[in-house]
DNA sequence: GTGAAAGCGCTAACAA
DNA sequence: TTGTTAGCGCTTTCAC
């Protein structure tokens, strides 16, 4: 079923059916409703690739996440509700969006290349941002509309929503530090991703807002997931005298953590204070719950997406904002995992 | 850059440099040497659209998942494991790997008309099957090569995985009954999703097997997450007597039932069995840790992969398989949420 | 308001 | 072994 047939079907030319179907002024509104019902009534669809061929866009927008020991085991939690808001926004403007799921084994910048290369995409969002990442020069270089989910240092002049990584860990440090907390602990990623010098430097200088002193044993790099936090937890529990409150970077984290404090017979909000990263359902049903940070995913999709579209040439005119640099805020919730420092260590 | 800037650039025929890139025996040596190097050193890449209006193949395989409030929530954590076993398989052949998103707010059956019809991908992959699955009917109709994760009760010649629920519920109660329990109750999916029906199936007859009534009263439906498992805990309180044992059909109910059973102060293991559904990185750091199954997502990924290519044209003569009906085994973790009958209650 | 025809980039059939 | 050319399905320009 194509063009062709359906224009023999009507007895009309192509050209006019293919006016007709994308909704050309020059078309008498009879034949436009005769077309309409022949395509629907045989099922007809555009073949995408005849129409990207011809016009050079797809229509089609990529997301492309890696896969990381970090998200292939909870990064779904993370990226799926984003998909929801991108997605939500894309379809009014019968975009596509498609996941473009980079391997472990292969690396992203190449694997980026061979997308852009083969013309699959009319735009994309990158995600999980290097502190130096090439990906980004590229894609200037390129002129390919992109959007990044995440800071890099890498210069120049391209959007970026990024969460507010300096903010949470600065407003943790001010919550422990008003509860009388001095010994504050911080669980860092393990990796070189960009996230990871935010969140220290937010704690670094809420540290220094409140007159403690930095101390580079109390930073506790780890993956940013469940085992990543049993060894923090191991970690602190090393130390002596132990630490009095501990911030995580990552959600995931929190349930290694109590597992692992759970076992040493010492307890969140009690013991010792957590603060947790991202609320996430599993965190509201934690016991006892995790103070943690909200954030809407679906929210954030929404302006990735806008933010995209402002750059495509195509959309440019109905999304004519300022290029976007944002920093998304989060909301503390507090929860029953810290509060004011143990009598025994006051 | 297209194949005919290559072509000019190298002054030889565009023919020549399509077979050459292309692997075709007849072409020297020497010329495919010249070709290949020079398409590097420009960073050609064939445009996709083109080759897919010549060929009638994007050379793409889409992996259609649905956005319901289960998968959105937690779903990520089962599918991105799933997809990278998948894309191991894949990229071999070089065949790409898109996640297609199914909003919530469209219809699963529509969009996938959508999908085939612009001719976006060579075949799919469907999950989250329906007991009555009107996109199993479509696809068929149209031959579109593809594979479903999840049974179905609608009929026909397809290839399909699904995980052993069945077996899940029997040696869940078997093990159960075994330790003494009768008054088991269990934790279906609340939707129409046919996992849900095979549980249940399983559970009644191993109750069966093992001489125990049925008690409709015993199975309590919620959504598959956090907050449905909350809910059941919440049910299991209000019975009297409470039962003495629980099986989840998933994961993430484990953690809001944990929370509930946690605020009544019913610690799992000794005043109740709880066996939970899949094993996850966070069921490992529960506490106390959770009985559960042991699956190899990225192994169904890599059986799925082969599954569909094995129906692929292209592809068939390299996996002469059978059609795949595959009931994938899952296999006992014992942890520490379950065990004899409470002895209060026995 | 409609039809005819060019051509997007590519591959494959055929000719040389 | 290589060059030439038709044509995949579509949109768009131009002529009518």
């Amino acid at each position: 079923m194509s063009i062709r047939d359906l224009a023999r079907h009507l007895d009309i030319s192509i050209g006019t059916v293919s006016r007709a179907l994308n909704g050309k002024a020059d078309v008498n509104p009879e034949t436009r409703e005769r077309v309409l019902e022949a395509a629907k009534q045989l099922g007809y669809v555009p073949n995408q690739s005849g129409r990207s061929l011809r016009q050079g866009t797809t229509n089609t927008i990529g997301f492309m996440i890696e896969s990381t020991i970090e998200t292939v085991d909870n990064g779904g939690s993370f990226f799926m509700p984003v998909f929801e808001g991108v997605q939500s926004v894309f379809r009014r403007h019968h975009l596509d969006l498609v996941a473009l799921l980079c391997g472990t084994d292969e690396d992203p910048a190449s694997y980026l290349n061979r997308v852009v290369a083969r013309r699959f995409v009319d735009g994309l969002i990158i995600s999980a941002t290097a502190r130096s990442d090439p990906r980004i020069d590229f894609l200037l270089e390129r002129k390919i509309p992109f959007v990044a989910l995440g800071r890099s240092a890498t210069k120049g002049d391209y959007p970026w929503i990024d969460l507010d990584f300096e903010g949470v860990a600065s407003q943790a440090v001010q919550r422990l530090a008003g509860f009388g907390h001095r010994r504050i602990a911080i669980g860092t990623p393990a990796s070189d991703i960009n996230l990871g010098y935010l969140f220290l430097d937010g704690y670094r200088r809420a540290l220094a807002d409140h007159g403690i002193a930095f101390d580079p044993e109390l930073v506790l790099p780890a993956n940013g997931n469940e085992e990543g936090g049993y060894q923090v937890a191991c970690a602190l529990l090393a130390q002596n005298p132990m630490p009095t409150a501990i911030i995580l970077v990552n959600e995931n984290m929190a349930i290694g953590l109590y597992r692992r404090l759970h076992e040493a017979g010492i307890q969140p909000g009690r013991d010792i204070a957590v603060i947790g990263f991202r609320e996430s359902t599993q965190s509201r049903f934690l016991s006892p719950t995790l103070t943690c940070f909200r954030i809407s995913l679906r929210d954030l999709g929404i302006k990735l997406a806008e933010a995209l579209l402002a750059t495509l040439p195509a959309f440019a005119s109905q999304y004519p904002r300022e290029k976007v640099a944002l920093i998304w805020p989060m909301e503390l919730v507090p929860g029953e995992s810290d509060g004011p420092m143990p009598s025994s260590a006051a």
